[in-house]
DNA sequence: GATCCTCGAGTTCT
DNA sequence: CTCGAGGATC
């Protein structure tokens, strides 16, 4: 049969040609065919098509890139959530994994299905009778965004199914990635055209995915491998989750050659081993393995804790360490005027990204650890993102490198520097006249959970307090469009915005404005407390230090009084300022008693800012009243922020730890250790969708 | 006096 | 997120 007797017969054979020579070259690295030949049928398929418009489908190889780039992507809703894994990182806490599953299923011994984790990009890619229609992000693992128009320039993706009779519905769940080779050619170009490189494969498959033009992602070669299905309908039955990467294997997916089913936990740790020992050298980077329960049926019966699976682990590699050199060990100031000594490194890449300091946190740190500059020493990031000098390398140090010393000025302001016996702290002791500590006061006055003053941040601060327009928070509120205009980067319009935004923050709670003066050790609790307790600002100033000194009396009084009563079990006396002790006291006396403290305060009231009082809080009763609850993790629809005002709003209280008097922790995607401590101490974890329904919602 | 619970403060890079 | 320190509790 030739192309003239049926174009339309011709035409699937040439789509079906070019899918499996697409299959054979893109995910099996092993092609039939030379590239000029397979270019050959390209050009004769295009050639039918264009003689033939109507037999174009969306689902020809031709039609891999659209047109149109968009404006932006649509939203979607997994059908089925794309969960998290939990994280496994010594052999104990594998061993402790194949136990709980053991026991779980009633088996001696279990078989897994091991595989590689990508560092790449989740994707769920859905096909309808054979057809692929849509692909979307992981997102938060229930909605994600639209990147259909992107996937379908990957050639590894099938644009159809092989033919037969494919199923109703089809989800194939995976991971985008770039193959290292891909990346360093990527690069290699992006010099050569003098532009910006990237700094690892996962982010430039993360930068490309979300071009809004699929003709730019067309140009990079991002690939996917299958490792899972989401909804299906119409499938084989399978029975294990290996018989399910094969089926995936025979429609054309690519899928890990590492793959392989062991058996108990001496097989999951060969399995680590051999990979581990491949690492370097697999086309794509990896952060782990995963191990999943082989069985299907035993997955099912083991079911899900909050958001992991208890049927799967992922086991990390150790966090990758890299070796540099100290240049130099840099003081920064804060807010509270505490000097931090910085490392400076010689820029080293490592867990995917380019360090070039690490903090040292205090001299007592840079002691322990013995960080010299000059120094040659082993850099990781600890944890996820943290930059961390490990540890320094002895054998390696210079003559004559001498210990670290901390300043005893103020690098900025020149002050002398002391440290309060007993904290692990040295202090610039200038107060307001450090350039450092002013800059840091104004950047905390303006910042989102204080006074929310949009558009001023760090960058804007630094020059409005660098060309003297501003000393203090008070002065912000004399700034005019002119005056902003006129520094560098500072266009009409954006200045208007921000003089707008500063006008606006006139109008906060009284409990924002006592935590945005930025007193030592008085941070947005403690500021509520003392709000709702003196109820206006006027009433806070009016206290004098003989004042203070009573209050902080009456308060040990009262504490040795109840340390007494409760010894002989009698009921307590109420505590004046529950939660502020004598140290706090002191401290916001200090604040208050110093002149100018009280001078910028007058001049903010002077001009406008008026302070809302607020009735001290009524303790509602709700449908959580007295519970508490943590939150932790990425919840699918609601910020942290949220969550917490409607926990409030129902009565319950939100704290930063998890601890014995925890009530209920609230998990979402990427829980951290604080999903471990609740899990530890048998606390109620709770999901998105758990907590709203208890709230009633 | 000891222990537990919370809050405050500081931090890296994209 | 983690550490350190203040406050409450026993």
């Amino acid at each position: 049969m030739s192309a003239s007797d049926d174009p339309r017969a011709a035409a699937a054979a040439l789509r079906e040609a070019i899918e499996h020579h697409n299959y054979r070259y893109y995910a099996l690295d092993a092609p039939l065919v030379s590239d000029a030949e397979y270019d050959a049928l390209f050009r004769e398929l295009q050639a039918l098509e264009a003689a033939h418009p109507e037999l174009v489908t969306p689902q020809s190889p031709t039609q891999r890139v659209g047109t149109a780039p968009q404006e932006q992507f649509g939203q979607v809703r997994h059908r089925v959530p794309m969960l998290s894994l939990g994280n496994a990182f010594e052999p104990e806490e594998v061993a402790a994994f194949d136990r709980r599953v053991r026991e779980g299923l009633g088996q001696d011994e279990v078989e897994y299905a091991a595989e590689p984790k990508f560092d790449g990009l989740a994707i769920n890619l859905t096909y309808v009778d054979g057809v692929f229609v849509q692909g979307a992000t992981r997102g938060d693992g229930y909605t994600g965004e639209d990147v259909t128009a992107n996937l379908r320039t990957l050639r590894a993706i099938p644009l159809a199914l092989p033919g037969g009779k494919p199923p109703a519905l089809l989800e194939v769940r995976g991971e985008v990635l770039m193959h290292k080779r891909d990346f360093d050619a990527l690069n290699a170009a992006q010099r050569a055209k003098g532009e910006r490189e990237y700094v690892n494969p996962r982010n430039s498959a993360a930068g490309t995915l979300r071009q809004l033009d699929p003709r730019i992602t067309a140009t990079r070669n991002l690939t996917f491998y299958a490792y899972g299905i989401g909804a299906a309908e119409g499938t084989p039955k399978f029975e294990r989750h290996s018989e399910l990467l094969d089926y995936l294997a025979q429609n054309r997916f690519r899928v890990a050659a590492e793959r392989d089913v062991v058996v108990g936990v001496e097989g999951l740790m060969a399995f680590y081993a051999t990979i581990g020992a491949k690492r370097a050298a697999l086309p794509y980077d990896i952060d782990g393995v995963v191990y999943k329960v082989n069985a299907l049926a035993g997955q099912e019966k083991l079911g899900f804790v909050a958001r992991a699976p208890r049927f799967a682990v992922a086991h990390k590699y150790p966090a990758e360490e890299a070796f540099s050199v100290v240049d130099a060990i840099e003081v920064q100031v804060g807010r509270t005027g505490a000097l931090t000594p910085v490392a400076r490194l010689k820029p080293v890449f490592v867990g995917g990204v380019t360090v070039t300091s690490a903090t040292l946190h205090n001299l007592d740190q840079v002691r322990v650890k013995d960080v010299r500059v000059g120094d040659t020493v082993v850099v990781r990031r600890a944890g996820d993102v943290i930059p961390e000098v490990a540890r320094v390398v002895i054998d390696k140090r210079l003559e004559g490198a001498v210990e670290w010393q901390m300043p005893e000025r103020c690098p900025v302001c020149d002050s002398s520097v002391e440290r309060i016996e007993s904290e692990a702290v040295f202090r610039c002791t200038g107060g307001l006249y450090c350039g450092a500590q002013r800059k840091q006061a104004v950047i905390h006055y303006a910042s989102r959970r204080a006074m929310d003053i949009e558009g001023l941040g760090e960058k804007l601060v630094d020059q409005l307090v660098e060309s003297g327009l501003v000393h203090t928070p008070a002065d912000l509120y004399k700034l005019d469009v002119a005056g902003l205009a006129a520094l560098e980067r500072m266009a009409e319009k954006s200045a208007a915005n921000v003089v707008a935004a500063i006008q606006e923050s006139r109008q906060r709670t009284l409990g924002r404005f006592i935590y945005a003066l930025g007193m030592h050790h008085v941070g947005e609790e403690v500021a509520k407390i003392l709000a709702q307790h003196f109820g206006s600002i006027e009433a806070l100033l009016e206290k004098s230090l003989a004042d203070w000194a009573a209050l902080i009396d009456e308060k040990e009084r009262v504490q040795k009084e109840n340390t007494r009563r409760r010894n002989r079990g009698e009921a307590l006396v109420d505590a004046v300022l529950p939660g502020i002790g004598p140290e706090i006291m002191q401290s916001v006396a200090n604040f208050l008693g110093q002149g100018h403290n009280r001078e910028v305060i007058r001049e903010l009231l002077e001009r406008g800012v008026k302070p809302e009082s607020m009735a001290p809080a009524v303790r509602k009763s709700g449908k959580v009243t007295g519970k508490s609850f943590v939150l932790t993790g990425t919840l699918p629809n609601l910020t942290r922020d949220e969550a917490a005002e409607r926990i409030a709003a129902e009565g319950g209280r939100v704290t930063g730890s998890v601890s014995k008097k925890t009530d209920y922790v609230v998990a979402g995607a990427d829980a951290g250790s604080k999903y471990e401590k609740a899990v530890a101490l048998g606390i109620a974890i709770l999901e998105e969708q758990d907590l709203l329904k208890l709230l009633g919602l």
